[in-house]
DNA sequence: TTCAATGCTGACACCGGTGTCATAATGTCG
DNA sequence: CGACATTATGACACCGGTGTCAGCATTGAA
């Protein structure tokens, strides 16, 4: 047998027509059950595999998702925020449960993406995820829309569509934040993270923890606030920037994780002192997060749950089933980095 | 127009036939400047994107690659080891460069792999990525092989056939770790891995390490050694095993970074302090390892160098040339851990 | 006995491209 | 001017499945 085996090859040798072996293989009850048994036996001794291109092409459909990886550019390559893989995982995860592949894709420039998967007929739908910019992404949800391609997003909300989207409580965990520290009795808090609406995500988060503040009648200082992309190398210099100005606080938010470990490399560079001197909680809980020294108190994202409302919203989408908003619960994990 | 443009739609525009269509899309010398800008302009208007399953089946092939990592059974499944997560990263720009998708598959029982990818036409070739158990693997190697699959791994090596597996030198990376810590006069050595030949990678660090005692004229003492699977749990596990035993050292080598970071919480619960009391040194350099306390000590691995090798050999392998085994320099990062 | 219903199977068109071959138009040279 | 090479194009088979429809045998009811 030189190449692979083909259905005509199994017919051959069950006796039977190509037509009735597609439908053996596939347990369609209109094959008599001895016959189907022939077929899978034959199939299973030549090592036959449905050949997915053909079956994809007659059926117009693949099987198959697309999750396209916005990285910050400014980031180095080699170093992909850790969240992301997390959920990555998570996302294989479910799409091999729903019998879906996956292909994985990285995107380094947010103006001209790779997004034409299901225009190919390689994927049936896509998911987005990153740490999303609001406004420069829109125009290409339209497009996305437009052309009615099936896509779910995290994160970045896409206007109108509330359906396309899956994220975490920003606010909420924002939220939970403050009232930790609140508990702890740190008010004089320090702020790290992007407050713009350039950044929905972190401008929750902030938006969240400042309300909760406000709730007891207390009013975060504008300027004990620093601008900061999810990398650790920027939590640094922000923190360093906000001590070299003399700013003093008691307790720090940091909208992500790696800024908080940037934010403790800064403090404990200026000898100031983690837990003790300056609270801090993250936000995302990492793996990392437990192993850094103090262990950091964070916000944690259920990515399991994430990667799977992704993939179950997306399918619905591409069945033409209704899908709602969803918004996953935050939880506060605390660690040594507060108490 | 309802449904996606097809090289018919564009043909019926253009006014030429199906055949030019496809021909000048690929750019074929044989059509007409003229003609050939027309059919692209026309194909740009409509959005039209050829249809890889159509494209696929016709040239029996599929521009997609597939990566198979193998997890430890016993590591929790949200929490994947950082090393392969960076070579996951590594591959998939490897891959876009080259102009191959990238199918991604988690495998969680070595047993039965989805090894299906090729045989049903999904990915030209499987990359397989894992800290291998080389004794279960043969066997399934074996058939990849008779089923002519094109395959590389990572790490694990296949009987007879080198040029599948690319990998770092783990023997000099070893070597390297016990130069350094001979280096800073800590002779007094304690090893946490699994030094069986279960784990080829693992023991082969080991043997470095032991070898470069050796030519120091120090022998290693083997009951200053513990198994460890490649987790923090673990490390930590094997190295609170050691300090219960009373067995004293003044430096300690991990078989990788997150048992180096198990064995420095252990270390450090028991009042053993790092580096004073005990140098340590790790493996892999995840990113991990920058951000603990203290900064870990290390022998990096390039994942993008070895991304790239991956993919490169195993399109080699696809078309037919000719692959050497690869086997990729270690290079020591010193940081806090052992200073 | 006749006819309809049921169960099972095979023939065949079709999905949307790619590659081969035939052919028409144009140019070149002795 | 005829023989032939060159260029550009169209017709058509083909990749390997899936879905539809027709056909045949068997059974049951009228």
């Amino acid at each position: 047998m030189k190449g692979k085996a083909t259905s005509f090859d199994i017919a051959h040798y069950a006796g039977v027509s190509q037509s009735t072996v597609s439908r053996a293989l596939r347990n369609s009850p209109l094959v008599n059950e001895e016959t189907r048994r022939r077929v899978h036996e034959v199939a299973k001794q030549l090592n036959y595999k449905v050949d997915k291109n053909a079956s994809n092409l007659r059926t117009q459909q693949s099987s198959t998702l697309a999750l396209l990886l916005f990285e910050d550019p400014t980031s180095d390559e080699s170093q992909i925020n850790p969240f992301f893989l997390a959920m990555l995982g998570s996302i294989t995860r479910a799409c091999a449960k729903e019998g879906y592949d996956l292909l994985v894709s990285f995107q380094s420039s947010s103006s001209d993406w790779q997004a034409d998967y299901e225009d190919s007929h390689r994927a049936d739908g896509l998911i987005l995820l990153g740490y999303g910019d609001y406004l420069d992404y829109q125009p290409k949800f339209r497009t996305l829309i437009e052309q009615n391609t099936k896509f779910v997003c995290w994160g970045a909300s896409v206007d109108n569509r509330p359906d396309l989207t899956v994220s975490c409580d920003n606010y909420g965990g924002g939220k939970l934040a403050a009232e930790h520290l609140l508990a702890t009795g740190r008010t004089d808090c320090a702020f790290i993270g992007d407050a713009s609406d350039h950044s929905p995500e972190f401008f929750a988060r902030y938006q969240g923890f400042k309300d909760a503040f406000m709730d007891k009648g207390i009013k975060l200082n504008e300027r004990k606030m620093a601008n900061a992309i999810s990398t650790e190398e920027s939590g640094y210099h922000a923190t360093r920037s906000l001590i070299a100005n003399n700013i003093r606080f008691n307790s720090l938010f940091a909208a992500s994780d790696l800024i908080a470990i940037g934010a403790i490399r800064a403090l404990k560079e200026a000898k100031i002192k983690v837990p003790d001197d300056v609270h801090v909680v993250g936000f995302d809980n990492i793996s990392i997060a437990n192993f850094v020294n103090p262990p950091l108190t964070t916000i944690q994202q259920d990515t399991t749950l994430a990667g799977q409302m992704l993939v179950d919203n997306l399918l619905k989408l591409i069945r033409g089933e209704q899908v709602e908003s969803t918004l996953l619960p935050p939880r506060l994990i605390i660690r040594g980095s507060s108490v």
